[in-house]
Parts: C-alpha cells; structure tokens; sequence
DNA sequence: GGATGACCTGC
DNA sequence: CAGGTCATC
C-alpha cells in the first residue's frame, strides 16, 4: 500500500523550490478557511490536490519541499479523455522537464511572483494594526485556487461553521470526483467536474449526504454555468475586471455578495476584493473606529461596499491579502490548535481581547 | 434601499 | 447560533 510521504524518510524522492518562510507560512495559509481539503497528514506535512494531482508538502527555513504521487490509473479505460498510449512514455522520459512543470504549478498555486514580504511591509506602514499581528502572523498568503473548487466550495459556506464545511467538501469530492490515489487509509478524488455537479440527481444526493439547502444550490449553479453560460466561463471571469466578475458570480443562485467576494479573491486574480461578513463589520468599528453607515443594523449591499472601499483605500489593491491576514486571528480563537499562538506575547493579548469580546457580544 | 424570517444540519 | 442567501414587505 502506498503511504503518505514523510520528509526525514526518503528525501530523493522529493524535490523542491526556493521559498523562505516568511513567504509562505504551509500551516497558516492551508489552514486559514481559504481552501478546506488540506490536511496535515504528519507533522509539518500538509496532503492535498493541485490540478488533479496529489501532493504532500513540507518546508524548510529556505525551501518548500514537495512529494507528487502518481494517480492510480483507472483500470479498464474509464479514464476517456486521457489516451495513454503516448503519455505515459513522454512522462517517465523527461523527469527534469517534469520537474520545471510541477515547479511552475506551485508557484502558481501559491502565487510566489508576489513578493508577500513587501506587500507586510506596506500594510504595517499604512496601518499599525496590521502591524501589530504581522510579525506573529508572517508568511499567510493567498492561493490561487481553481475556481470552480472554489465557487462550490463557497456556496457550502453560508450559514455554517469551518469544521461542518469541511466534511461537506471531503464528502462532495468523495461522492462526485474522480479517484486519484490512495494514501494509508484515506482515498483521495478531485473536484467534482461542472457537467457532474450539474447532473440532475446530485441534489437528491447531496441532501442525502447533509448539505441540507445548499445542495440545490450547487447543482442549480453548476447547471446554470453550463447552460446559459458554456464551461469556460467561470476561467474566462479572471480576464475582467473585480466588479463585473463580481456581478457576473452573484447571478448563480446561493452566490451573494460574500461569497462572490471569496471566489473573486481565491480564485479569480482579484487581489482588491474584501469579503466582508459580520465579524469583520465588527474589526472595521472597534479597531478601526470605521463610522461610516453608522445606523445601519445589517450587512446591507451598500455597507458591504464602503467596508470594501475603506480596507481597500487602507491597504491598497492587495487589501483582500492583508484581510486575510487579519482574519486569521478569528480563526485561531475558532479552530487553531494552541501551538500556532505560542512564542511571541502580543498575539495572546490579541487573541485574548478578541475572546473576550465575543464572549460578552455572544451572551448579549 | 433597508429590515425580517425562513432555510438544513450539527455541535 | 454558525464566516449567508433569498423572498417578501
């Protein structure tokens, strides 16, 4: 049986990049409610799917190390689209070449031409807050993921929490996608396709499996995608501007201003967009003394827009970065282990004020 | 425009 | 109630 990959224990089979750490942080970023189907498989080991493939990822100070399996074929010819007659003598020929493209697919993934160290430099500049969690919090960067995962993983996260969202992706990819590989136990699939997703019985399916409303959504989306729109639309949303991908995604049913935002931001190149929700309604008022709409008592359309326009005129047009790196504070007071928040003192009174007032909004 | 309530499920 | 969306008033 193959087994996950661990570092220390057949490091020719890895290869590797140039990438310090204060670039790119594999816990914080893979771990942060961008992306939900990364695991840490072992220690400092992060196991997920890139481009159909899968990989297992670890760093170094320096370098970010990275096994890729090879797919299990499916026996029999399932596999239509992917000839092999000639794939596979290419693939095994050229291992250097190989090399360079599987390089070039994370470097693209984690968007490494962006130097993340200037844009801390920046934002801490512009913004003491930000420099106040920044040291703690280096490395946290955006991925550029592919937007279809991206979109149906975001429809699944309206009204629900990261720990119920993430059974939801495991189970839709296990349901709908196609096998890749098995690692120990756990059997790895890739995203459910489009054409599958738009499949008339996936609703039935999905409720079976605990999507509850959100299943009709998804299937009504992906159908939408494909009948109205054609199957490269959603790439082709990365070629135009923030606010027109923007109304284009909120035309899909389940697709609001948020989650249109996260797709724009995650997937879709752009860097300006800032998903605003409730809590980040509450950082803009308290740490940001933002006053603007003031009687304002829900996240209505227009509220979303001016918090939007003032992180943006803040941070500049890599804002929807740097709110990332804010809002993972939320995150480690929800789901992060203890560890991520050890070394230095100002997180923890960070991290203690913001408890501290959730308790006491919570119990209102 | 802005406010309200329903919507699935589970910890 | 949860990192929201939609229909309705």
């Amino acid at each position: 049986m193959t087994r996950h990959a661990v570092f220390s224990s057949g490091a020719k089979m890895w290869r590797s990049l140039q990438c310090a750490k204060s670039e790119l942080r594999l816990d914080l970023t893979l771990a942060c409610g961008q992306t939900f189907r990364w695991r840490e498989t072992s220690e400092g080991h992060w196991t997920g799917v890139i481009g159909g493939r899968v990989w297992t990822l670890t760093q170094t100070e320096d370098t970010l190390w990275y096994y890729l399996y090879k797919n299990q074929d499916a026996a029999g010819g399932k596999n239509k689209d992917t000839p092999r007659s000639d794939k596979e003598e290419t693939q095994s020929a050229t291992s250097t070449q190989d090399a360079e493209v599987e390089a070039e697919m994370l470097r693209d993934y984690f968007q490494l031409h962006v130097k993340l160290g200037d844009l801390y430099r920046e934002w801490g500049a512009a913004d003491c807050h930000f420099k106040e969690i920044s040291d703690i919090f280096t490395g946290v960067r955006m991925l550029r993921q592919d937007p279809t995962e991206c979109l149906f993983s975001f429809i699944c996260t309206s009204n629900n929490h990261i720990s119920r969202i993430q059974g939801m992706v495991e189970r839709l990819c296990q349901a709908l996608g196609a096998p890749l590989c098995q690692l120990d136990q756990t059997f790895y699939h890739d995203f459910p396709t489009l054409s599958t997703l738009a499949e008339s019985r996936v609703e039935e399916r999905l409720r079976d499996l605990g999507f509850g409303y959100r299943a009709r959504f998804l299937q009504q989306s992906a159908k939408q995608i494909l009948d109205t729109n054609g199957l490269q639309w959603l790439d082709s949303l990365r070629n135009v501007p923030y606010p027109e991908a923007r109304e284009a995604l909120r035309t899909l049913p389940g697709v609001g201003t948020k989650v249109a935002d996260c797709v724009c931001l995650m997937s879709l190149d752009k860097s300006e967009a800032v998903p605003v929700d409730t809590h980040v309604w509450q950082i803009a008022k308290r740490d940001y003394k933002y006053t603007a709409n003031n009687g304002q008592k829900t996240l209505t359309e227009k509220v979303h827009r001016d918090i939007g326009d003032f992180f943006r005129k803040l941070w500049g047009p890599y804002a929807g970065w740097a709110h990332s790196v804010s809002a993972i504070v939320h995150q480690a007071s929800v789901s992060f282990t203890v560890d991520l928040l050890l070394p230095p003192t100002p997180c923890f009174r960070f991290y203690s004020a913001l408890t501290s007032r959730d308790s006491r909004t919570s119990k209102k």
